[in-house]
DNA sequence: CGAATTTATATTGTATACAATTAAATTGTA
DNA sequence: TACAATTTAATTGTATACAATATAAATTCG
């Protein structure tokens, strides 16, 4: 019988989606740690220079839009990348309230220091290539509006 | 072409599986947020309650072993359910640095009211239920040690 | 037995997340 | 053009996560 039995069945830890979702999401996070370390960068922090390794220049909104984090994350967050200085806030001319950052040359030359990361965690994830694709349209699914 | 075409391609966003996974998990976490504040539960809070409707008596180590999560995440969790009064703390005859939680009879009868929650979050995720089948099987891939 | 080690939990410190609020700047519109 | 509404970011407050440390209790073992 694989359904479950009684109305309180469906309410177990093992029945649910979200529980290893959570797990798999903080286990991922925490295998990058010790990779991330060597960078000075935690995962949040990664993920937002990727954003600043591609788009070299992005406000606050722009950023949220693309991580999907709301000022109250990012405000603290670059703040501590901007320390760092890997990222530098310059002045709109246009508009003043918004604040826009750009990557700085250290923070260009950390994507060098960057770029076997990918490889280093694709090892320790026990996915074969196909698998990782279906995880990613299962995923994707999910976060569609 | 599908694959990355420089070596700097593979630290675009869309290319990591991580990025997806992270926010996938906060997304159905933000579903369930509204589901929750009728029961005056945190999504962590839920899990935790998950484990004490099945389980009825847990220490911190064995509530930490079935969440995934470590004394500096579950003291201040259990002092917070211990304030609603959905758990209460009880102390070990055999082991005084052991601490059990118990689940109370009011924690017992959110168990009514949380009954209907697994259903509503179903109707929230774009998955059928093959494809929630074949994530959790993926998941749990990637959470075996 | 008794010191050294291990174990169980709590605390501290740092870094997210996110709702709600605030403040400043811009826009829409009567 | 005044001025209400909206927008952008920062701040505040609450709740995780987790590493590192602290503390007390149990266990190991010489």
């Amino acid at each position: 019988m694989v359904k479950p039995m009684n109305k309180y069945e469906a309410l177990k830890l093992k029945y649910q989606l979200c529980f290893p979702l959570y797990c798999a999401s903080k286990e991922v996070i925490r295998r990058y740690r010790p990779l991330l370390e060597r960078l000075n960068l935690t995962y949040t922090q990664y993920i937002t220079m990727m954003a600043f390794w591609e788009y070299k220049s992005l406000n606050v909104k722009e950023l949220g839009k693309l991580l999907m984090l709301d000022s109250g994350t990012l405000s603290p967050l670059l703040k501590s990348l901007e320390a760092k200085k890997f990222v530098a806030r310059v002045k709109s001319e246009k508009d003043n309230r918004e604040v826009i950052f750009v990557i700085t040359d250290e923070g260009e030359s950390l994507k060098e220091r960057a770029v076997e990361i990918p490889q280093e965690i694709a090892g320790c994830i026990s996915l074969s290539f196909d698998e990782a694709k279906q995880l990613h349209v299962l995923l994707n699914k999910i976060l569609e509006k």
